[in-house]
Formats: structure tokens, sequence, C-alpha cells
DNA sequence: CGGTTATGGTCAT
DNA sequence: TGACCCTAACCGC
């Protein structure tokens, strides 16, 4: 599920319903042998950077640092919900219960932890105050492909897979376009595209992309053919027909991860 | 019941 | 580039 607009998302949900209130932490599955460490401090915030989450708890300056990774989840709950499955770690403030599972990262962090972590981050799109520049200093000096570049966490935070395939075909960039062949016009139409495209799915809870303009035959199509919780341009749609102009959607296995694009909306410069 | 799959990342070679 | 880590849902037998 993960993607960034994911983990802003849920650091809002855990703001809301645990933010200013003392909690209790557990980890039934026993796998978070720190969660001790935070058990009955006030959660003051949750917030996010990309696809790392990090929840504040009061005076100590402690911070439970969590990554979900491709499997990872949190389910908010009633507190009384029994325990069902693998849940790493468990808050609860005796009204509301929130389970997480499958993560790659659960982990108590100090101030200075934090710090470092984030250092290793490259701007995020949903914070107003991230700079693109930032990201275009690292992508207009690399001969890597953009396709690459944009799922660099250390240049850009928060895109996954699907935010790459669904921005880059949106601006009508080639994913093979090296990233110093890259205009600098193209990267900040990329930029903005990203920051409204990531907004749009923190308050929806999915990742939709396709305009209306392209939209009414296809409206429903996620929750019929795919499970991915979203109308998509060329995300998993290898084989069929390019919404705009028809051409089969590309897909090949690039770096681990699958790569959608349609050759003829997105050609090379 | 076993194999496959997934929106991610790290580490070794 | 490949091995491996994390979990649950789904599919075919």
């Amino acid at each position: 599920m993960p993607e960034g607009h994911t983990l802003h998302r849920l650091a809002l949900d855990l703001t809301e319903t645990f933010g200013h209130r003392p909690i209790g932490s557990t980890t039934p599955q026993g796998r978070f042998a720190d969660a001790g460490m935070v058990d009955g401090l006030v959660l003051d915030r949750a917030y996010a950077h990309g696809k790392h989450l990090f929840v504040a708890f009061d005076a100590r300056e402690l911070t439970v640092h969590v990554h979900l990774g491709l499997f990872g989840r949190w389910a908010i709950g009633r507190s009384d919900a029994d325990v069902v499955g693998q849940v790493r770690w468990r808050i609860d403030d005796g009204r509301h219960a929130a389970d997480l599972r499958g993560p790659t990262a659960c982990e108590v962090l100090d101030g200075a932890g934090v710090d470092r972590l984030r250092a290793r981050l490259g701007p995020d799109p949903l914070d107003p105050l991230a700079n693109p520049d930032q990201a275009w200093l690292r992508i207009s000096r690399s001969r890597a492909p953009i396709a690459a570049l944009i799922m660099d966490q250390a240049v850009v935070s928060g895109v996954g897979n699907i935010y790459r395939a669904e921005v880059l075909f949106r601006q009508r960039v080639d994913p093979w376009t090296a990233g110093n062949d890259l205009s600098r016009r193209q990267w900040i139409d990329v930029w903005a595209d990203l920051t409204s495209l990531m907004a749009d799915g923190v308050e929806a809870r999915r990742i939709d992309t396709v305009r209306p303009e392209h939209s009414p035959e296809v409206t429903g199509r996620a929750e019929r053919d795919d499970p991915h919780g979203g109308e998509v341009y060329v995300y998993r749609r290898a084989g069929q027909p390019c919404l705009v102009c028809g051409v089969s959607v590309a897909e090949t296995a690039f770096r681990g991860r699958n790569l959608f694009w349609c050759p003829r909306c997105q050609p090379p410069r």
C-alpha cells in the first residue's frame, strides 16, 4: 500500500486518534523489543518524510521510526479488538488500538537518529517547504534514467512505482531519458504534478491520476480489475490500449521493479 | 496446501 | 544483479 501519500495520510490519522494522549505500547509478535521504551508516554504527533513514518513521544525525545516496506500495513480499530496475525507493534489509548504488521523498520530513535535518517532523504513533494532544486541538482548531473532517479529516495522522497509510471506518463517524459538530458522545465513540471497528485492521494486514500477527459469509459476499472485501488493510465496496464492514443502499453522489468509506459505518448527526446 | 504476487529497501557480490 | 527480509491475499491443484 505504501507510497508517500499513504504515510502522510497515516500520520494525520494517528495524530488525530492518539495525539497528545498517553498510549500503551506493546509488541504482540515480540519482534519490537523496545516497544516498552515508549509505553505510557504521551504521543505528541506522527509525521512523515517520504515513505518514512515518525511517531514522536513527549519530553523524552524518543521517536518510533516505521518503514512499511512492500507489505507493511497499519490498521486502526477498537481498543478491545483481538490481536490477529503478526502484529509487530500495537498502540492503545483505551479507546482505539492501532496495529502495525509487516514493516521493514520499527525502531526507537533519539533526536539525532531522526536527523541522521532524514538527512539521507531527498525533498518530499508533500512537504510545502521542500525544494525541488535540491533534487534537480542531482538529476541534472546524473546519467541514470529518470525512471531510476525518481524512485531513488535520496533524490526525491515518497515516489513509488505507481506515481513514477503515472507522472512520467502525464508529463510525456520517456522513462529512459537520462537525468542530464532532462530539461529543467520538464523536471519542474514533473515536480508540480507530483505535488498535486500526491496531495490528492492523501485526501482520497488512493492513487487516481486519470484526467476527466480520459476517464468516462474507465471509471470503476480499478475496483473491478485491479486491487491497487485507483484509476491510472499505465500502471499494470501492459498490453492494454493507452487511454490517450490507443497504442499498447509497454512493460519491462527494470532494477527489480515493473516499469510501465506508453511508447507513443512518451517518445525518446 | 503450495506457489505467486505486491505500491520497498538493504546488503553482498 | 541477485538474495533476502517483512505479511496476507489469492489462485490453482
